[in-house]
DNA sequence: CCTTGACTTGGAGTGCACTCCAGACTTTAT
DNA sequence: ATAAAGTCTGGAGTGCACTCCAAGTCAAGG
């Protein structure tokens, strides 16, 4: 699949996708004559990095990861250990927002009842 | 209170809270021979403003709230309005985070069961 | 054959939210 | 009186994650 199918099926913007080829976040991809022709594996991937993006996790966790995954299984330890923190800085972020959203429905309610 | 002591209790850094005041998210904030003597008032809005940021709402948006806000009560159904476009945003965010999670969550699973 | 449109690269530019700094002033402690 | 610590301003610098651009290549249609 080349890369302007991609952009359209991910919403992600041409530009975005060389930039996380070009840091190493979705691994090789597959050339004909030059051209980017993206393979399940590389699909995969892309998906994978958009949804951690999504939850602004950097770039440079994600490259470590997808550097430890690709260096083989006895960076399993390390792996985990590294998601792990990830998922503590998720579970964080959550109640931050959790809060201004609280802190956001409290507003409305208060305006709505005729506050100052 | 003055700049060193907001910063220590707020955990925000001194050139935070004057790039806050320099960008109108905390209104006037008083001086003694040139030197910010921040009022109760001042401190809520700091705590207020810290919350949102915490939820990566941009400052740009803060700003335009507070500005309402100073405008008076004839302001309300556009404060309302803005307020709950940034409730949406938020659900939205916490939605994508998530998602991250439940990835990052399963991932942790599927490696201490000894997958791949 | 020639144009059109999708694709390539390397590198420069952008926007946001800080963050740092120099040089000056004040307040506090000795 | 003087040194040290805290604060001031304006402006420059930083880091991140894109985003845009110029100049070129390639494949397909008229």
């Amino acid at each position: 699949m080349k890369i302007g199918e991609v952009a359209k099926q991910t919403n992600l913007s041409e530009d975005t996708l060389r930039y996380y080829e070009k840091n190493d976040l979705i691994g090789e991809v597959p050339r004909e004559n030059g051209i980017r022709d993206y393979s399940e594996q590389n699909l995969r991937r892309i998906s994978f990095v958009k949804c951690l993006r999504g939850a602004e996790v950097p770039v440079e966790v994600i490259r470590k990861y997808v550097e430890l995954v690709d260096a083989g299984e006895d960076t399993l330890p390390e792996r985990i250990k590294l998601i792990e923190a990830q998922r503590e800085a998720l579970e964080q972020k959550l109640a931050e927002i959790q809060a201004a959203y609280d802190k956001i429905v409290y507003k409305i309610n208060y305006y709505q009842k005729g506050g100052k």
